[in-house]
DNA sequence: AATAAATGTCACATTTATGAGTCATTTGCG
DNA sequence: CGCAAATGACTCATAAATGTGACATTTATT
């Protein structure tokens, strides 16, 4: 065990595959192996190693960014105490896990309410109860626009995330204002104060 | 000749394959002639009848998409000399063709600068180009935030069309309700007056 | 340089997707 | 009813994607 991971460390390949899936399957759901092992930079054979089957990387790559996504957002819900700077950084955090967070949404927008619920699922409910309750809180004050439905907002919130990583991928918009804009364009949709 | 066509008309079952393909293709841009004809409430062999194979069938989808979109967002564009309610019946416009704006959008994001330019691609860029001009306007009047840039807010224009249908896919938005919050929202996400 | 781990290359079996032919059945119409 | 068009059900051939094994090559560590 050395206090720094080898270049080749197996686990390291195998988080970059994972990653590599992500992006890919984000794009294309019916991505082939073939496409994945292209953008992880390795051969077919190579993602065969590490898993299984097609599958077996499809299911890693739900738990993996489900467990992201749960720990980045819970952390943004308990870096405050006031409603609006919660949602606030729940988006910047959204944002930061864009493709993650892209993908978990439609993870649970295709199976829901599949009997596959475990932990990671659980604990991605959690996160969107409280996320309700801010958005809740803040429409009772009058500090986000009574005309518009929560379920609404919340697709909002995920649609901008995309949105964002669109813009970025297009290269069309400066990387550097993405996160501005895209708070900024929330926020006013919402009708923010 | 008939006024009406019957129902089992060729031109019919044609136009509801390239319908169905649109709504598939534009979840999974994989998806099998099995799943489009699935959808499409047909056996593969009826998709075969109609198209030679997979790429005649999505190269026609392409193509009649293309054209549904520069006709609705021409007639928008066309509807009026006030910037503002161009913008806004443009928005109105995309909307009603949703899944076809949605696709035709995928379409160039992939594709873009192949060497593929025919008579539909070049209007698709004179909509692109009178939108652009009418948000110029907009902005240099004051209208809209000039903060945001303009790659940006056609981002946007374009991601809360695929946020409208999400929401409508999901089913937990009222169908009555989207066209006025998709507005509200993106006019609020730019600042419109 | 020697060694071990990681990856690439090739070869092959299996599965899945595609395209097309044939014939029976359904459907709308006169 | 009876005709003709349209579709479904079945079939087969080919192509593409997947999964595995054996072995060569590269890479990092000692």
């Amino acid at each position: 065990m050395s206090h720094l991971r080898y270049l080749c460390d197996m686990s390291v390949t195998r988080d970059k595959l994972i990653e590599a899936a992500v992006v890919a399957l984000n794009q294309d759901e019916s991505a082939t192996i073939e496409q994945i092992a292209t953008m992880a930079g390795v051969t077919r054979r190579t993602v065969h190693r590490y898993f299984n089957d097609r599958n077996t990387l499809v299911q890693e790559c739900k738990q993996t960014m489900l467990q992201v996504c749960n720990l980045k957002m819970t952390q943004a819900y308990q870096s405050s105490q006031q409603p609006a700077i919660q949602l606030e950084n729940m988006f910047y955090a959204a944002l930061e896990v864009g493709i993650q967070y892209s993908f978990v949404k439609k993870l649970f927008k295709r199976n829901q309410y599949t009997n596959l619920v475990n932990n990671q699922e659980r604990a991605y409910d959690d996160v969107k109860a409280n996320w309700f309750k801010l958005v809740e809180i803040l429409q009772q004050q009058g500090a986000i626009d009574k005309k518009l439905s929560i379920p609404w907002i919340y697709n909002l919130f995920g649609g901008m995330v995309d949105i964002a990583i669109e813009a970025q991928q297009a290269g069309d918009v400066a990387r550097n204002d993405i996160k501005s804009f895209s708070w900024t364009s929330f926020k006013g949709s919402i009708g923010l104060q």
